[in-house]
RNA sequence: GUGCCUGUAGCUCAAUGGCAGAGUGCUUCACUGUGGAUGAAGAUGUUGAGGGUUCGAGCCCCUCCAGGCACCCCA
């Protein structure tokens, strides 16, 4: 390789192909944030550190966001997640906004992390957020949102399943095996990861919180009961709430998921590739007094967050990225030769005027210019040569299906149309 | 931040410590009005970077860089 200079760990260039694979990306997102009546908005992307003192989880801000002084010395974060800005917008404009609010965003954030598969250091993610009520049905609404955001892209319930639980059962239980609220947040926190530990291992783990064998073996009892859900009024209106909405197979619960942001009290989730070949593709909950911590009044929602770099990789392996995103609806228009350039940009000039997005070459052997058309990927090429010139007609050739047809000046547009 | 694996042509990968290769792609021509195929010819490169051992390093050793797996965390 050449010694080129490089680019920063953990990030990644967008050529045009991945960028349109990006922009098509975004385009599904926005068609599924608006079918619920969900409006953009966007924060910036520097932000002070004070706003993540409050909470997110410490370890996100104190080990994992990108700090740096300005040149006034003041300590600047970039933004390693979206919800402490969209608390700090809500609440400065508390009192003008119409509750609930339905909000989207889908911007690019930066956490200082080892890179792996599906995680970068600068990634794009995309937020939606329902805030200002506390309903099991605004809960219901988020899962339907994502559900049909993998309808719409083609991942069907058996290659994609939402998991949900809720702290509030899980609280109760562990309450009544008898554990002291003191203990409960370091205990939620490994029952998170009791999968990625070996068995051995997580009960050692377990134990030296002050479990005894018997509240241990509870506790695993618990996380083998898929029928928990029964026990909650929440959990079960949930399930009746998406079979009302059509996303009931997309749904599945399961008491071993509690997410590690602190401030979920409530439904939780994540959705997860089937065969578990990827980390999660999204994760969120539902919170109870977000706005309060910087100053507004208590406002309850729920919300989730996706990242650009799972969800890509699950569509690639599953064959539902789109292939053809190049050049959709350009026309390639040929010069013949050095006369007949002048022919040629009129041609171009008058297909724009009418809409279409024009590539015009330069003068060139034909299979040159033909074989350029093809690799940008553009569906139709155009010859306007001495023939074409005398009769008032134009040469199209559709270079998918290599069909070419001598057609009139007026019959073009419409023959270029799809 | 911890442990391990990997890095060779644009891409996918070969090469026992002994002359750096194949497939594919690319360029040119056969084809002076046409990109699919075929045939012919051609160029691929500081073997991730730097140092060390050796008569000799793609291969062994060290450092660094990158991305992959697990941990951690999480999108």
């Amino acid at each position: 390789m050449k010694n080129i200079v490089r680019s920063v760990k953990g990030t990644r260039d967008f050529y045009p192909d991945e960028m349109a694979r990006r922009s098509w990306l975004v385009e599904k997102l926005k068609t599924a944030s608006e079918a619920f009546g969900y409006q953009r908005y966007e924060g910036p992307c520097l932000e002070t550190i004070d706003l993540y003192a409050a909470k997110s989880g410490e370890e996100l801000v104190k080990e994992q966001a990108f700090v740096f002084e300005d040149r006034g010395g003041d300590p600047i974060t970039l933004r390693p997640e979206l919800t402490p800005t969209l608390t700090r917008m809500v609440a400065s404009k508390e009192n003008e906004l119409a509750f609930p609010l339905r909000w989207w965003a889908f911007g690019p954030f930066w956490r200082y992390e080892r890179p792996q598969k599906g995680r970068t250091r600068e990634f794009y993610q995309w937020n939606i957020d329902l805030i200002g009520s506390d309903s099991v049905q605004a809960d219901a609404e988020l899962l339907a949102v994502a559900a049909n955001f993998f309808k719409l892209v083609g991942l069907k319930s058996d290659m994609v399943q939402i998991l949900v639980n809720d702290r509030r059962l899980m609280d109760r239980k562990l309450t009544d095996i008898g554990i002291r609220n003191e203990m409960k947040p370091e205990l939620l926190k490994l029952i998170d990861r009791i999968d990625k530990q070996p068995a051995d291992v997580w009960e050692k783990n377990v134990a030296a919180l002050g479990l005894d064998m018997g509240q241990i073996g509870a506790i695993k009892a618990l996380l083998a009961n898929g029928d928990l859900w029964q026990e909650s009024v929440e959990l079960s209106k949930i399930f009746e709430y998406v079979e009302a909405l059509g996303i009931r197979e997309y749904v599945q619960y399961s008491p071993k998921i509690i997410r590690g942001l602190d401030y979920y009290t409530g439904l939780v989730f994540e959705a997860h590739e089937v065969k578990g070949d990827f980390r999660a593709i999204l994760g969120g909950g539902h919170y109870a007094n977000l706005v309060a911590d910087v100053g507004g009044q208590p406002l309850p929602g729920v919300g989730f967050a996706m990242g650009d770099v799972v969800i890509m990789l699950v569509l690639e392996a599953y064959g539902l990225l789109p292939a053809d995103l190049s050049y959709p609806g350009t026309v390639f228009v040929t010069v013949f030769d050095e006369e007949l350039l002048v022919e040629s940009i009129k041609l171009a000039r008058h297909l724009r005027e009418n809409g279409f997005n024009v590539i015009l070459a330069e003068p060139d052997k034909l299979a040159r210019q033909f074989k350029l058309a093809d690799r940008l990927g553009v569906k139709f090429a155009l010859v306007l040569g001495p023939d074409e010139l005398a009769n008032g007609t134009v040469m199209v050739k559709d270079l998918r299906t290599f069909e070419q047809h001598s057609v009139s000046r007026n019959e073009l547009g419409s023959i270029i149309n799809h």
